[in-house]
RNA sequence: GGGCGCGUAGCUCAGUUGGUUAGAGCGCCUGCUUCACACGCAGGAGGUCACAGGUUCGAGUCCUGUCGCGCCCACCA
């Protein structure tokens, strides 16, 4: 059997468009503002979990759920249909605006003609990809391309809640994109602080020649809409001016001085311009008033024909039109600088526009009281818990949710409006007739809904709600969510808020919130700062397994993981590592003629007894019992979603405890010379059983190597994800054999130090003499060859004191001298002083706080108990150093 | 304006309920082309755990404050 000196992750692994839907376990996802990861690891022991991913490039693909059940995880991957077609249009329209057009601008037949092209010419990558891997998508159907379930799904849950009340159509003011040209949800906007400007302006104030108020805005393109000015009623300066009207400049109209609290009296002059089109709070304070509205900024962000002169002009430079204006006529009093924040879209990182438009929109106080006595009832639970607040804090400030998006993808919203009477029909079909006119002039609402609307619903309209599926009744509720914080509103709490109001369960019982991935300079990964690592470059260059193991390191609960190459080029080395242990085990066995097959129970078997001396060597019962306690933590480790602890005893145990130790100890063994049956039957099953343990961290590199080493299939699971996974097993754990092999390290491990501090050559065999005068004596004595080979040192065992030697180094349970030429006892002089001096030093500390009657009295027992025997230790391999 | 989190070795980070001499990877130093692996082997240096108080027999860990950094939420002109 060939194996190459240097793993190639190319050759084994899959690519990367397959590898994190084969193994399941990992994902890397483009999402809007930049790739981001999220590390997906399913611990072999869930019952049921949760996962969903929002891409546009890539989509989640159900044939995973096959795989997970196959696994018996019964973990759920739900598909993406829906955003796989949305995601679809989305990517066109975001080529045709890197080409400087809105997509808009096209029309609804060319952009649609445009979709298709690109699906024919770009490979049509996510049809492709869906249906090779046989999921269900109808191309052909509805504008949108959507999965008609999920569609259904979506009509039934917005009927629903339209009957119950909680779903309501109105004018209101909204967040408004003048780029994407459609309303957006409070959420999808990014407030970023500005360095701008506060300026002051004199209204006229009419019928009292030369007098005026003067009002500070930031933005002050929004006067020419003002209906208003408001001054506070408590406020005694302007007491004279109740009842009265000021002149408008600029568009000279006539507006009332109005009485609002929205005025604060401390805040500048205390008088505010009114503008109920372009502000929320004005917009409010319009209503209570009665002013009217007049619309200066239209949706694409241009001054509309109630803007007088300044009607065409762009809204920013409208700004500066009015303010030169102002100035000329002398009613720009002030100009001072002004931190603000302005609101920006998510998506397309353009300043919003508060504009009144009538949109649907989600009343969201009822659900979330559910969806937060669900949380703090424990039904879901936050891992790391202290998500919990940021949800409360959410939940308990929530606003009502603008559902409606004036865009082109998505789902339509289910109504219809009446061209006779205006009636507008809720319905989950479309209607033939208006039910109040008889008319058949019905058209459908050309708004879409949020992408949020759709995706909360998932955790059951994915498994066929509203019919009662097997599915459903199987996977509801599942167990797990996995997701990013960044979508912790988004998302989660919508699935929270949608799964109790219509299965009156939770969708899921507990939801692990993982780090976000950071580059070296911990900057969250995005496309403008360039910072992104692509996987699929770091997977070509480094492995999938490997950059999954440097993930892994990295996905402490709580933080963020930062994922550096060299992180992932040493994750490479550990894999490269276990390759090369395997290949010695290969040659070797090839070697003796050993055929590779894995033990016939993976399970159920115990060290065996080797056939010419009838015992099990101590070193196999040392590993087995290694890897029985790793196997123990690292369960444990994946249990408490502590995925670096599980990679690090992973990595620890094999890298230094199976190849630094047990092969070196095998290796003996293995040699032509050695004279001994190598014991193979042991030596497989623990690399067999360690692959195992692996797999989940390496799913490919421990794959391949179990498939080379399980020969015999017929009776093996067809895959290494398929075996069991290694659990605690009380009968493996041997105390013995850990002592035994300990007590050789130790002695290996104090000759080779001091073979390197003398400064001797380490191919020159030493002599030397080992002294004790309890058991370590014999089982030390039984190790004589395997100490000579690790560490080239030929002993004498000595059941005496040992000489006084500037060369010796003791510990409590013997004392080594090895032979050091005369022209090297220098350094071995001053290193054993220092090594003098630490162990003073802890004797010290041990005997002072031994002493001390109040720490005797509170500390526990065991603690004190280990202080003791340390110091007994201590003071032991001091009184030979004297 | 509210909320959350971080500051531990040169770098990136661990450190589960407070308990003996604070760990890992990378980097660095020394020596090794030892027949699985130089993506390697052996050995080593390096930390007053941001700072100041407090609680405790005992604090990297708990409390208070200060400084520095980051994130989230928020309609104040």
């Amino acid at each position: 059997m060939q194996i190459e000196k240097v793993y190639e992750p190319q050759r084994f692994e899959p690519h990367w468009a397959e590898w994190w839907i084969s193994s399941g376990l990992f994902r890397a996802s483009a999402k809007a503002g930049g790739p981001v990861f999220s590390l997906v690891i399913p611990p072999p022991n869930v019952t049921g979990s949760l996962h969903i991913g929002h891409m546009l490039e890539h989509t989640e693909i159900d044939v995973t759920i096959r795989w997970h059940r196959m696994l018996g995880h019964n973990t759920l991957w739900l598909p993406g249909t829906d955003h796989a077609g949305i995601a679809t249009q989305m990517v066109v329209a975001r080529q045709l605006a890197e080409k400087g057009i809105n997509y808009r601008d096209l029309g609804r037949d060319e952009f649609e003609k445009r979709v298709w092209q690109w699906k024919a010419e770009s490979g049509d990558t996510i049809k492709r990809q869906m249906i090779r891997l046989g999921a269900s998508c109808d191309w052909s159907r509805e504008r949108f391309t959507l999965d008609p379930g999920l569609s259904r799904a979506v009509r039934e849950v917005f009927v629903r809640l339209y009957e119950k009340g909680l779903i309501y159509r109105g004018e209101y003011m909204v967040n408004w994109c003048p780029s994407c040209r459609t309303a957006i949800s409070d959420l999808e906007v990014a407030h970023s602080d500005v360095q701008g400007h506060l300026w002051h302006i004199q209204y006229p104030i009419n019928g009292q020649p030369g007098r005026f108020v003067t009002v500070a805005t930031t933005r002050p393109e929004t006067m020419l809409g003002d209906t208003a000015v408001a001054i506070n009623a408590k406020d005694g300066r302007y007491a004279d001016l109740h009842g009265k009207t000021v002149q408008l400049p600029l568009m000279d109209r006539e507006i009332p001085i109005i009485l609002d609290d929205l005025a604060d009296p401390e805040f500048g002059t205390g008088v505010v311009k009114v503008t109920p089109a372009h502000d929320p709070n004005d917009f409010e304070a319009g209503r209570r008033h009665n002013l009217p509205k007049i619309q200066v900024i239209n949706d694409r962000g241009i001054m509309t024909a109630a803007a007088g002169p300044y009607a065409g002009l762009d809204r920013f430079e409208a700004r500066r039109r009015v303010l030169a204006d102002l100035e000329t006529r002398g009613n720009l009093v002030k100009t001072e600088p002004y931190q603000l924040s302005i609101g920006t879209c998510q998506r397309c990182k353009t300043v919003v526009e508060p504009l009144v438009s009538t949109q649907w929109f989600v009343k969201t106080k009822p659900l979330a009281e559910k969806a937060i006595a669900a949380v703090e009832s424990g039904q879901i639970t936050f891992v790391p818990a202290s998500w919990q607040k940021t949800y409360f804090e959410w939940m308990y400030n929530i606003r009502d949710w603008c559902i409606s998006r004036q865009l082109w993808w998505g789902h339509r919203i289910p109504a219809w409006h009446c061209g006779e009477c205006r009636d507008i029909i809720v319905a989950r079909e479309a209607p033939a007739t208006c039910p109040r006119c008889g008319s058949t002039a019905l058209e459908q609402d050309t708004d879409v809904l949020d992408t949020w609307f759709s995706s909360g619903l998932w955790p059951f309209s994915t498994l066929g709600w509203p019919d009662q599926t097997e599915d459903l009744a199987t996977y509801y509720p599942t167990s797990l969510l996995i997701t990013g914080f960044d979508i912790l509103f988004f998302w989660v709490a919508r699935m929270a808020m949608l799964g109790i109001e219509f299965m009156g369960d939770v969708p899921f019982r507990t939801v692990y919130i993982h780090g976000l991935v950071r580059d070296a300079e911990r900057q969250k990964m995005s496309k403008t700062r360039g910072n992104v690592i692509d996987p699929l470059v770091v997977t070509e260059k480094y492995g999938t397994d490997a950059v999954r193991m440097a993930l892994l390191q990295g996905a402490a609960p709580g933080t963020d993981i930062v994922l550096t190459e060299e992180r992932m080029e040493s994750a490479r080395a550990f894999a490269n590592k276990i390759w090369n242990a395997s290949r010695f085990l290969f040659l070797n066995m090839e070697r003796s003629a050993v055929e590779p097959s894995v033990p016939e129970s993976l399970e159920q078997f115990l060290p065996h007894a080797e056939i010419d001396t009838l015992e099990v060597p101590i070193e196999d019962r040392w590993i087995f019992s290694r890897l029985n306690s790793t196997a123990e933590q690292v369960n444990r480790a994946i249990e408490q979603f502590r995925y670096h602890e599980a990679a690090q005893l992973l990595w620890h145990f094999f890298w230094h405890e199976f190849c630094d130790w047990y092969l070196e100890l095998k290796k003996l063994k293995f040699r032509e010379d050695s004279g001994c049956t190598p014991g193979w039957h042991n030596v497989l099953a623990a690399f067999e059983t360690a692959l195992r343990l692996l797999h989940p961290a390496m799913p490919f590199l421990t794959e391949e190597l179990w498939q080379r080493l399980a020969t015999d299939r017929a009776t093996r699971p067809v895959s290494i994800a398929l075996a069991p996974y290694p659990q605690y097993r009380k009968e493996l754990t041997d105390y013995e054999a850990e002592h035994e092999i300990e007590l050789l390290q130790e002695i290996v491990t104090l000759a080779r130090t001091l073979r390197t501090e003398a400064r001797l050559d380490p191919k020159q065999q030493l002599s030397g003499a080992l002294y004790s005068r309890n058991e370590s004596l014999e089982t030390a004595r039984r190790h004589a060859a395997a100490i000579q080979k690790l560490a080239n040192v030929k002993l004498e065992f000595r059941a005496e004191a040992a000489p006084k030697s500037d060369v010796m180094r003791s510990t409590a349970r013997f004392d080594l001298v090895l032979e050091v030429p005369a022209a090297q006892m220098d350094a071995q002089r001053a290193r054993l002083g220092k090594e003098i001096e630490q162990l003073r030093k802890n004797i010290a500390s041990l005997e002072r706080q031994l002493s001390d009657g109040k720490f005797l009295a509170k500390a526990p027992a065991p603690v004190v108990e280990g202080m003791r025997r340390k110091l007994d230790d201590y003071q032991a391999q001091m009184r030979k150093y004297d």
